[in-house]
DNA sequence: AAAACATTTCAACACTGATCGAAATAACTC
DNA sequence: GAGTTATTTCGATCAGTGTTGAAATGTTTT
């Protein structure tokens, strides 16, 4: 990952309505949530969670993808493991003790699973 | 970590300097590094990185001590893995496999170590 | 094809943030 | 204590960001 990518991504989280939509995302997993479930739950007029959607879809943190008249939005958990590497990338010289986040979603198929 | 601090310290390192500066003082380990020698290696005027400092610092990712005239700037590891944690806490509603990253620098005293 | 719903686009505004040059502070050396 | 080095403070400037309201687009239902 370069600089500036890892830039992009970070300014894209340091927002709080976007840090938010972000987290709720990764906690939702890579099923997604609606657009307008996000609003809800976060009580965003639709348009700014649009404009902070686009930051996040801009800095490659979540997909989008259309479900009838609703567009699911879902976390991308390769760019942020990207990312926690890129910031303890050689930490420490190699001294210490330096464990990488990873975050390896298991997709889930309906409610009903395997 | 409360998502208002999360903010502070993402949008602390959402920008290219910065997030250089950081990243150095992370590969630095807890000894850290004179204020000159950063400008220096990343070629910033002493201004400039001053304000970058203080942007840091309030996030609390950075600690200051003087040493004679010299100020020494050093990452807070504490913080930045209180950032990661929080960035992937409960992810996937608990399914997939997730590793939050931990950083625990171990301290060199001198240039000949223990 | 009209009505209702979900989301996006557009234009405008107030606010913050990064950089620069010049000057001030602090510490060490002679 | 004058001179030198290391860093910080101050004031100004310019570009970018977040929010809002109104209107537009796309989708489903009747």
């Amino acid at each position: 990952m370069k600089n500036t990518d890892a830039v992009a991504s970070l300014a894209a989280l340091a927002q709080d309505s976007r840090l938010e939509v972000f987290r709720l995302l990764v906690q939702a997993g890579p099923d997604g949530l609606p657009a307008g479930e996000v609003a809800t739950k976060l009580k965003l007029a639709p348009n700014t969670l649009t404009f902070h959607f686009d930051r996040l879809r801009d800095a490659g943190l979540v997909t989008v993808r259309r479900d009838g008249r609703s567009m699911i939005y879902a976390a991308r958990f390769e760019t942020m493991n990207e990312l926690l590497g890129y910031l303890t990338e050689n930490c420490c010289e190699g001294a210490g003790s330096c464990a990488p986040a990873i975050c390896v979603p298991a997709p889930k198929r309906k409610k009903t699973a395997a």
